[in-house]
DNA sequence: GTTAAATAGATGTTACAACATTAAATGTAT
DNA sequence: ATACATTTAATGTTGTAACATCTATTTAAC
């Protein structure tokens, strides 16, 4: 369905208002859906996310300042975010060594057997993206990257 | 910047994942700049939505659930942000005529002056978006589209 | 006409986001 | 070495989002 339909509005004033409106809708449409598969498991986005980077790190131990530049949304309290990982067993916190203000936070065999748990589920999600092409998605991808480069 | 720079992740399982990281990474972006604009004014990004649909209304009064609808946000609690913009004096409410459980918003004289101070600053955001070329926009837009038809 | 179902909107509750502030540790300048 | 600024994370507060529930009204079924 086209963003004219969904939001019921036949014109704008511009193709650039046209797409950041597209994208604001796409957008919470996208994080409606995930939040459907993740609530199940008691989770929420923001958390998975958080996970996700966990993983990422093997069993390298990570600091929350680094959680939070590998953040989607930069603007998470990850301190509060992590709190909620350790109370569900899903992340361990350990005080870093060389730096005593900075905190070491590592998944847990809990948190990655979740994750075992919930990448069929992603990845089916990730596979309704096949209506586009590769390459189309590619290419969304690089003119969403030229879009933020007029932040500066 | 790349998202794989914004994100610090190199590898991405596909172009599909890389394409919904970004595209809620983006939206954050978007998100938080107009959070920027809006803030100075006291409103939010949906109460500044639901303003300008009922601008878009002209005249005519509108019901709360005809707002939800045309809502970029689907799952906003109307009948709060509509409050919000009652007690700021920008919309006001009567009850339907036809249907009592109904009510009728209408944008107010004040909340139009609202939409007229910000309207310079929303199309010079909206400029911003000339990096990419009216037709790419118009291109993402559709391909956006085709990607929320996924859903059934 | 009466009962049941559906719709419109308001409200209560709980959790989380946004934002500012604090506390402790580290870095830097003199 | 001391004073000041910066960094790191935690916490306090306020508002809002998410979700369920409630009340009033309308629609539909019998």
């Amino acid at each position: 369905m086209s963003i004219e339909t969904d939001i019921k509005q036949k014109k704008f004033r511009s193709a650039y208002q046209r797409l950041a409106l597209n994208l604001v809708y796409t957008s919470n449409w996208l994080e409606y859906k995930q939040l459907e598969i993740f609530k199940e498991y008691d989770i929420t986005s923001q958390q998975y996310n958080v996970l996700r980077i966990l993983r990422g790190q093997q069993s390298n131990p990570i600091k929350v300042s680094d959680i939070t530049e590998r953040m989607l949304d930069k603007n998470s309290n990850t301190s509060r975010l992590v709190d909620k990982l350790l109370a569900k067993n899903l992340a361990k916190r350990s005080s870093c060594a060389n730096d005593r203000r900075a905190v070491d936070v590592l998944i847990t065999e809990e948190g990655l057997q979740l994750l075992k748990e919930l990448d069929p589920l992603v990845a089916e999600w990730e596979n309704r993206f096949n209506v586009i092409t590769s390459e189309e998605a590619d290419q969304i991808s690089s003119l969403l990257d030229k879009l933020r480069e007029s932040d500066h």
